[in-house]
DNA sequence: AAAGATGATTAGTC
DNA sequence: GACTAATCATCTTT
């Protein structure tokens, strides 16, 4: 009963201003007199800014007493609850949405590159997996390997910071959403499912930002891995030494330049290369001496007699560190006319 | 820079 | 799976 004539009285001096301007408008007599107007004037914005803090004044009383009201957490409430079913009844179908496939893959393979996942330990576990790819990688590619681990794990250094950076952003935008919202939640009515709501948006949203970071990441891992497993790319030729022993055996076996699988791995071993780069050279070899034999005949000659040194001084001294590991025809010059025999063709 | 040499890759055969 | 033949990509020589 006593709130009446309080808001009555504070209606009053709201209108207290006003009499003034309307007994001017009404008298009509300002217009002619130069100095009353002025002052008039200056009454007017006088009134007016009076008007407008008192109205602040009064907006900010009306809204405190909104807040202190005792049913206004009763009357939010309801409020929420009637949002809630609206909001849920139009766009409840599309909530729960399931985890992105692609979002999928690129975590999986940013896994299994070692780029996300526990440190070191995977990137050089995948660095050698691709080494295994290649069919093997020698001691002299280690420079390579190590060149190739390195890039990786600049890669997943970019990466992780720009992860953390993105996480950071995201969760300071959230908390100062969330932080909007409580503040908001004072004078309309927010549920906390709403704010859970906006978060997953805001989360959402950051969540394609990180998958376009992961996109690109992957996309550098694919460059490196490519260009580290095409060893085309990198193709160096064998030492002096190791092509000698090829040769070699080569010459010493025109008539069967086929080394078994014990003498590829034996001979990998001396010029410290793969099997499977024996074997290449071999086939590589084989192809090239029957397509143009005249033109390799003056080196099969050459190996051919080295071999036959080898072989008396072997007889006469007793060792040679060069010679052949199994000459087939020690003793006499082997054939330097390799028929492309049965074997080919 | 062009030509030749060489190691690796690929398709096809046995 | 080993091999041939053709080819590619790079290295080396001219």
């Amino acid at each position: 009963m006593d709130e009446q004539p309080r808001l009555m009285h504070s209606h009053g001096v709201g209108m207290a201003g006003h009499p003034g301007l309307a007994q001017h408008m009404q008298d009509g007599t300002a217009g002619t007199d130069g100095e009353g107007r002025k002052q008039d004037i200056g009454d007017i914005l006088q009134q007016i800014m009076t008007i407008t803090d008192q109205s602040l004044d009064e907006a900010q009383a009306r809204k405190h007493a909104l807040n202190c009201h005792r049913m206004k957490p009763a009357l939010f409430n309801v409020l929420c609850e009637i949002k809630e079913k609206t909001v849920l009844s139009i766009r409840g179908a599309q909530e729960e949405e399931p985890p992105d496939p692609q979002l999928m893959r690129l975590d999986n393979m940013l896994l299994a590159e070692g780029v996300a996942g526990p440190e070191k330990g995977g990137g050089s576990a995948a660095a050698a997996a691709a080494a295994a790819a290649t069919g093997g990688i020698g001691a002299d590619n280690s420079a390579e390997h190590s060149d190739y681990r390195a890039k990786l794990s600049q890669i997943r250094q970019i990466y992780h910071t720009e992860l953390e950076k993105y996480e950071q952003a995201c969760n300071e935008f959230t908390t100062h959403v969330m932080n909007l919202l409580r503040e908001q939640s004072r004078t309309r009515p927010i549920s906390p499912k709403e704010i859970e709501r906006m978060v997953s948006i805001i989360h959402r949203k950051f969540s394609s930002i990180q998958m376009q970071l992961k996109q690109s990441t992957c996309e550098a891992v694919m460059i490196l891995r490519s260009r580290f497993l095409d060893a085309r790319r990198k193709r160096r030729n064998f030492n002096k030494q190791a092509t000698e022993i090829l040769n070699e055996y080569f010459y010493s076996h025109l008539s069967n330049p086929y080394p078994s699988e014990e003498a590829k791995e034996e001979l990998a071993k001396k010029c410290a290369i793969t099997v499977s780069q024996v074997s290449n050279w071999f086939g590589n070899k084989r192809i090239r001496y029957k397509k143009n034999i005249g033109k390799f005949q003056e080196e099969a000659n050459m190996y051919a007699a080295r071999t036959a040194v080898n072989a008396t001084s072997v007889s006469a001294h007793g060792s040679q560190a060069n010679s052949p590991s199994t000459p087939n025809s020690a003793g006499g010059y082997p054939s330097p006319c390799y028929q492309p025999d049965r074997r080919i063709q």
